[in-house]
RNA sequence: UGACCCCUGGUGUAAUGGUAGCACUACAGAUUUUGGUUCUGUUUGUCAGGGUUCGAAUCCUUGGGGGUCAACCA
């Protein structure tokens, strides 16, 4: 057997250059360290598989780390939903759970500690005042007024920060760096604030907290991090990242960035996404239109999909926007392999076999899943009365349309071939039904006629079909970015048939006991999982993704 | 008119100075009781110029294009 070497991103390259270099021992520690403030997206995914896969590839663990240091967006309900999101793709972070509001003491130790080495001090200025003294890009600061303290008088005024005695926005504690850096996070980062605000986890124990400048760092150092994986606009960070390791003299972890994860006719932004919530464009942050972890979830992506999807995208320094397609592709790979068969009809015409005895009914021997023979079979019952797919029948069809027409003849899956005998129209020329004839030696598996049809259809039986609701979903935006445009805001480019529900399909009555969370395919049609709206009298099936059809594109 | 980063088919990603490959997409065909799946094949690419080298996607250089940075957000 041949085997093909798997090539390794710039990530994993590195990784391996520490081990051979036999850098901290070989150790590998990674952390996903989200902030809670909203729900995970398909662009966490990435950063998920990417920490938790190569510390697994590498023998290393992954530390959990909410990312809280600013009481005022963050909640516990967003706490919640990460780590059911993440356990739900598949990693665990076991009993390696942190906050970096668990550090805070320390955080506040090292800022002293940086005020001890005259390498921080208090500014009186305001947020507009130091703005204003930041400079440009292009043009370097200006030193504060306030820049020149005295360590003590740092140190008096920091610990009056803490002690409440100052008001909000009256005062912060900057890190003394270089006021003439090109690099602006350079130019004397605030590191510290003042925010009389309850905290999620410490309460009012605080009412100064640091900045994410001065707490993932150091928070990676405290976890002993060897590999702090973070997106590319970090990238302009990173020398204040090694400057704070530095001057503390705390554990050299190593920040690399790799580009984020961009999806096209979707957007990425936690602050976006819930506007569309707050504003109702979508109903809730589980919304199967969301490209959050939870909408995937609740529109039947399965797990695995989305990690190989992640997979596939690969990692680099590059900016890219993945085309959905290759979302959909790895979505239709997976559940091509796990989704039972099922029938259904979305917009049914109503078919009556004249020659089949009106009060028979004969139950059918149906395949489960014809790519898992572990799948089993199932019964279908068939009789007289059936519906078919209104778009599996036209009057007058086209040179290679191979489904019903008149005088035509199609096979009905699992079942007989039956031939058009008649159309029967309402009054105002729609049609109303089919009449048919069947071939009584044609029966599925048991096939004497020697009639060999092109066309295969699905059906089902009218008596004993189910009736369901069908949630038919679309990308949310009808441009690829809906970010494209500076004059429009990107709502503007909602996709308005997104969503389109069909109270009423008939679906074949094996699928009675479907549980929520369930997905099938409804054959020549698409995936579908059942609802958690659903109830004991309706069940509610949303559309995950069509199949692929390549009829009509030629 | 600053600093840092990036540029390989339509999209994404490999090739670590030595045959530009893979996946998705598109197209064509075969198989098929799902116009699905599977299989086979085809089109399409190293941003541009200069240099180093026997040899450059890769190294150097100039230019072009793109991204990030001026929250008491992360």
């Amino acid at each position: 057997m041949e085997h093909t070497e798997e090539s390794l991103n710039f990530i994993e390259q590195m990784i391996e250059d520490d081990i051979a270099a036999g850098k901290h021992g070989g150790r590998v520690l990674t952390r996903f360290p989200p902030e809670p403030n909203g729900y995970l997206h398909i662009g966490h995914a990435k950063s998920i598989v990417l920490n938790f896969g190569v510390a697994q590839k590498y023998g290393g663990k992954t530390n959990l780390r909410f990312d809280d240091t600013n009481p005022v967006t963050e909640d516990t309900e967003y706490v919640e939903s990460i780590q059911n999101d993440i356990r739900w793709l598949g990693f665990d972070w076991e009993d390696r759970l942190f906050y970096a509001s668990d550090y805070f003491d320390q955080i506040f130790g090292f800022a002293l500690r940086l005020i001890d080495k005259g390498l921080a001090y208090v500014d009186d200025s305001s947020a507009e005042e130091i703005a204003a003294l930041k400079g440009t890009p292009t043009h370097e600061g200006t030193d504060s007024p306030f820049r020149n303290r005295s360590i003590e008088e740092n140190r008096q005024l920091f610990l009056e920060m803490r002690d409440g005695k100052h008001p909000e926005g009256s005062k912060v504690l900057r890190a003394k760096v270089d006021m003439a850096s090109p690099n602006m996070l350079l130019r004397d980062p605030v590191i510290y604030r003042i925010k009389f605000a309850h905290h999620h986890r410490t309460a009012d124990k605080w009412c100064i907290y640091p900045m994410y400048d001065f707490a993932h760092g150091q928070s990676d150092s405290i976890e002993t991090i060897t590999h702090s994986l973070c997106t590319l606009e970090f990238e302009n960070h990173r020398p204040l990242y090694d400057w704070f390791i530095e001057q503390l003299g705390i554990f050299p972890s190593k920040q690399t960035e790799f580009a984020r994860l961009n999806l096209n006719y979707t957007i990425m932004s936690k602050r976006k996404l819930l506007q569309l919530v707050n504003d109702n464009h979508v109903n809730g942050w589980d919304d199967p239109r969301m490209p959050t972890i939870s909408g995937m979830r609740r529109r039947g992506y399965p797990p695995a999909a989305i990690r190989n999807f992640v997979k596939k995208v690969g990692v680099a320094r590059r900016e890219n926007v993945i085309d959905v397609g290759l979302l959909e592709f790895s979505v239709r790979q997976e559940l091509n392999k796990t989704a039972p068969r099922v029938m259904a009809v979305l917009d049914p015409l109503k078919v009556v076999i004249t020659n089949y005895p009106q009060d028979r009914v004969e139950w059918m021997h149906a395949e489960n899943n014809p790519e898992d023979p572990e799948a089993g079979h199932r019964e279908l019952p068939f009789s007289s009365e059936l519906y078919i797919e209104q778009d599996d029948f036209m009057e007058n069809p086209p040179k290679k349309y191979f489904r019903m027409f008149p005088g035509g003849m199609v096979r009905l899956k699992n079942a007989y071939i039956i031939q058009c005998d008649e159309v029967i129209k309402n009054e105002d020329g729609s049609i109303e039904q089919l009449n048919c004839t069947y071939i009584e030696t044609s029966k599925s598996g048991e096939d004497t006629s020697g009639i060999n049809v092109k066309g295969t259809i699905h059906w089902v039986s009218r008596a004993h079909a189910l009736k369901v609701e069908a949630r038919m979903y679309d990308r949310l935006f009808s441009h690829e970015n809906p970010d494209h445009d500076k004059d429009q805001h990107f709502t503007a480019f909602l996709n308005p048939e997104s969503l389109v529900v069909k109270p009423e399909i008939y679906v074949e009555p094996s699928l009675a006991d479907a549980l929520p969370g369930q997905s099938y395919q409804f054959m020549r049609k698409g995936y579908f999982c059942v609802d958690t709206d659903s109830t004991a009298n309706k069940l509610v099936f949303n559309l995950t993704v069509n199949l692929r059809d390549n009829w009509g594109k030629s």
